[in-house]
DNA sequence: CCCCAGTCCTGCGGGC
DNA sequence: TGCCCGCAGGACTGGG
């Protein structure tokens, strides 16, 4: 599931496009329900071929291509969706194509696809006036940049957990369910405490380990869960699954204490892996930091 | 406003 | 062996 570190990964991969010259946007043939596409294919293709792209970004979990007229294509990936220079790993689930030209230029991507094997992903073409509308106005500062201050000021009053509260997407973009449980576990904090029960030290920490795993995650280009599906534009894998310490590890001793077995529950419908040793509610017990299983020991 | 449940979707694995 | 059902969850919507 792409969360920041994965679609930045993408970002990264996707840099070869700048320069290009979009010449045709294709939805391939697909027995599937069709991705959700705004406008439609052949308005969206009519408004995007002739355009340069001019930059790739990133806001919270979406791929930004920015186009020479104030255009910018939005990707969401959502679970399954990958934004790929290199053929795809099947094309029954290829969903869309940008066939791509570079003015003689050498070395550079001939096609950019997006493909997405469940089909919960979204790409839309938004002017800037509706790019401020639905994406600066809804998602919160990224996750990358995000300082204590603003996380603190933007959730402490909020009577969530604060794992549910670091998935809020108009709170804070760009963490997901893998890395808010990592995030929580390195700050040492139990993922059901109340934000607004949150002592200083306990947000110090949360904000401090939101940079330390994200950017341990970018370093190890991602994490590729067990079925494989997260691939970065060249369609390699990520190697952060081999640094989890909680997700997806229930029943599972602890690395740090070996004490604690990991515990999953149900949050907002959505699985949650903690240490109960490692992570309790009272705050007192110290956040993981000199330990070998800590990337800043 | 705040928060939760339901919805979309496909692939996979457990149970029978 | 094969089928069915439940589960996975990001973002949005509707309702309490």
């Amino acid at each position: 599931m792409p969360e920041l570190p994965e679609v930045e990964t993408m970002r990264r991969g996707l840099t070869p496009v700048v320069g290009c010259r979009i010449d045709d946007v294709i939805r391939p043939p697909c027995r599937l329900r069709p991705i959700s596409l705004r406008p439609g294919i052949a308005a969206f293709a009519r408004r995007a071929t002739g355009r340069h792209v001019t930059a790739i970004g990133r806001r919270g979990k979406r791929v930004l291509i920015d186009l020479d007229d104030k255009q910018t294509i939005v990707i969401e990936p959502r679970m399954t969706g990958l934004v790929l220079l290199a053929d795809p790993p099947g094309t029954e689930h290829l969903r869309l194509c940008f066939e791509l030209s570079a003015d003689g230029k050498k070395d550079k991507p001939r096609r950019l696809m997006f493909w997405d094997r469940r089909g919960l992903g979204t790409v839309r073409l938004l002017t800037s006036s509706r790019f401020a509308a639905e994406i600066d106005s809804r998602l919160g500062v990224d996750a990358l940049t995000i300082t204590r201050d603003q996380l603190r000021e933007k959730l402490c009053r909020s009577r969530r957990a604060i794992k549910v509260a670091l998935l809020d997407q108009s709170a804070v973009a760009g963490i997901g369910n893998l890395y808010a449980a990592e995030i929580l576990f390195l700050a040492g904090v139990d993922p059901r405490t109340r934000c607004d029960k949150l002592t200083g030290p306990q947000w110090d920490r949360i904000a401090r380990h939101i940079a330390v795993v994200l950017l341990d995650a970018i370093a190890h280009e991602g994490s590729t869960l067990s079925d494989g599906t997260y691939r970065n534009a060249l369609n390699d894998p990520g190697g952060y699954q081999n640094c989890h310490r909680v997700y997806d590890r229930a029943d599972l001793p602890c690395l740090r204490c070996e004490s604690g077995v990991i515990r999953r529950v149900v949050q907002a419908q959505r699985g949650t892996f903690f240490c109960p040793v490692c992570q309790r509610k009272s705050g007192r017990h110290a956040a993981v930091s000199q330990n070998s299983v800590s990337p800043d020991a």
